[in-house]
DNA sequence: CCTAGTGTACTATTTAACTATAACAGCAAT
DNA sequence: ATTGCTGTTATAGTTAAATAGTACACTAGG
């Protein structure tokens, strides 16, 4: 994971996390790799790590156990209230984004189309 | 215009300006407002805006004199390619964020017209 | 010439993110 | 108990963004 300058690492890697949580990559009550580990591995200070499970746990997505390890939540509510959340977030900064840039609803439609087209080597359109 | 905390003042301030000459409500060879003008009216610092300035004319989109003032680039092909440019970075935001979500393209497209829907009070299908 | 408004440059200070390092606290297996 | 892993807390230092304040350089208009 390469991190983009701009943006506090610690909010990057809580983005990555809740990504894999509301895409099923992680499960409900899977273990977390422990602050040291997940630092390591991403080379970052076991400060940062700590500040990302501290700030997901306020938000209810992990909860955490001294001595043993962090897990995911296992409430599917929690869950899928992220994944609209980003979504809505998402689709909330594209369309208003789009707008602010001159398109018109239909031509950002249709723009989405040529991407996912040009992306696909095939069309969307069934 | 209020800024949200995690990302630069000046990248902000540099994004709006960049979509306001792609939208074409800044034109080519407009003044800009002097730098200490801005500054007050977004409430930032002057260096701040100087900052902007800068680095859009580095970005061949505003020019400045000394004395007299800045303003927006005549180059019309200039303007294209940031426009471009700024949709296909909510383009590629947009769809790889909906894919990490667990969203196909057909989702996200449904998605995407719901949205547009909900926001019009009518459908965009025509 | 002089003034007012412009861009530009510089120094100092504050704040937050991040790092480095260490220590403390709890659980489980040996 | 001891060892080794876990989360947690704390202190100190570095870096970059943003601020505050000042000064300089240039241009236009009176």
């Amino acid at each position: 994971m390469s991190f983009d300058p701009r943006i506090p690492i610690y909010l990057q890697i809580m983005e990555q996390i809740k990504k894999d949580i509301v895409s099923g990559k992680l499960k409900g009550g899977d273990k977390m790799p422990s602050v040291r580990a997940l630092a390591k591995e991403l080379q970052v200070n076991v400060n940062t790590v700590q500040r990302v499970y501290q700030e997901l746990e306020r938000d209810n997505i992990l909860f955490s156990q001294r001595g043993i390890g962090s897990f995911v939540t296992e409430n599917k509510e929690t869950i899928e209230q992220i994944k609209e959340e980003m979504a809505h977030e998402l689709l909330e900064n594209f369309v208003h984004g789009m707008r602010e840039l001159g398109f018109d609803d239909k031509s950002t439609l249709l723009a989405l189309q040529q991407y996912m087209g040009r992306e696909a080597q095939g069309n969307v359109k069934d």
